[in-house]
DNA sequence: AGGCTTTTCCTACTTTAGTATGAGAACTTT
DNA sequence: AAAGTTCTCATACTAAAGTAGGAAAAGCCT
């Protein structure tokens, strides 16, 4: 939680320092009101995008224990595997994207993350879910119900 | 990918139209360079989230197998299918073996084939299935009804 | 018999995948 | 605050996968 918190405060901070600028500039008149602009819709597409990709990663994480009304319809979750498995959130993550067919590059660009680290995920799968290649791994996931 | 260069064209062209409308209220001098840096703000904090947002969904919708109801038997190959990919008698017996998550060589020696053979049919697979790689083509050839 | 499709196989590459190892940052738990 | 996990990323390889282009044998069709 700490670099969140830092996070917003340099953003408030940067956000006090535009508008000191703004205002500066707006008497001096020798910057264009076009550049304050461009940098504060910059800033702030950044910063949405950095607010969602953290948003979503703390969602997927509370989602698995809520389910307690579900009767194990056809095809749900079994969260309890996953578990037993030994998978960790972010290697579910990978595994739900080899699934849907993409590549490390891809998985990696979908995430946010290199691919360095998706290889580096893909492998701890492989390994945990004793598969040999991310196919398999990709089979054997279907049938444990670890992916739908 | 045509959807993202939509999505920065109307971003472009919201910024040009803050840019007028910045002018004009400078011109004018009735509106605080605060507020309008604000709007810019607040407007490509939420194009950040949004976007980020629909970045996300086009990549996990691929998913929705939808269980097929009642009047087809829930689970049989579509032969028409495969005729109309114009898949081969001899690629669909790869592509099943593909979905096992066998490996080429695997897939050769349970087929009494080389594996240079298998890579030829691959590569046919994953051009009639337009799909860029194995498990793009099992995911795929799944939806299809192709393989179970 | 000649044309067409399928199947098989090869060489020579290019591109992804996957392994091994190490390491720092962030989060959780104690 | 210290300890254990998880997550991230990197380098350096090794191993598969996939591409391109050619080629020959076999079966089907009319």
């Amino acid at each position: 939680m700490r670099p969140i918190i830092i996070g917003f405060g340099l953003l408030i901070l940067c956000l006090l320092l535009l508008f000191r600028i703004g205002e500066v500039n707006f008497i001096k008149g020798d910057v264009k009101l076009e550049v304050i602009v461009a940098i504060a819709a910059l800033i702030f597409f950044l910063v949405g995008l950095f607010f969602n990709y953290h948003s979503q990663k703390k969602i997927s994480q509370v989602q698995p224990p809520s389910p307690a009304i579900a009767d194990t319809p056809t095809s749900v979750i079994d969260y309890e595997q996953i578990k037993k498995l030994g998978l960790t959130q972010r290697e579910h993550d990978v595994l739900v994207k080899m699934a849907e067919g993409l590549s490390n590059q891809e998985i990696g660009t979908a995430l946010f993350l290199s691919e360095s680290t998706i290889k580096t995920h893909v492998s701890n799968i492989l390994f945990k879910l004793d598969a040999k290649r991310r196919t398999q791994a990709v089979q054997i996931a279907k049938q444990l119900k670890i992916v739908l």
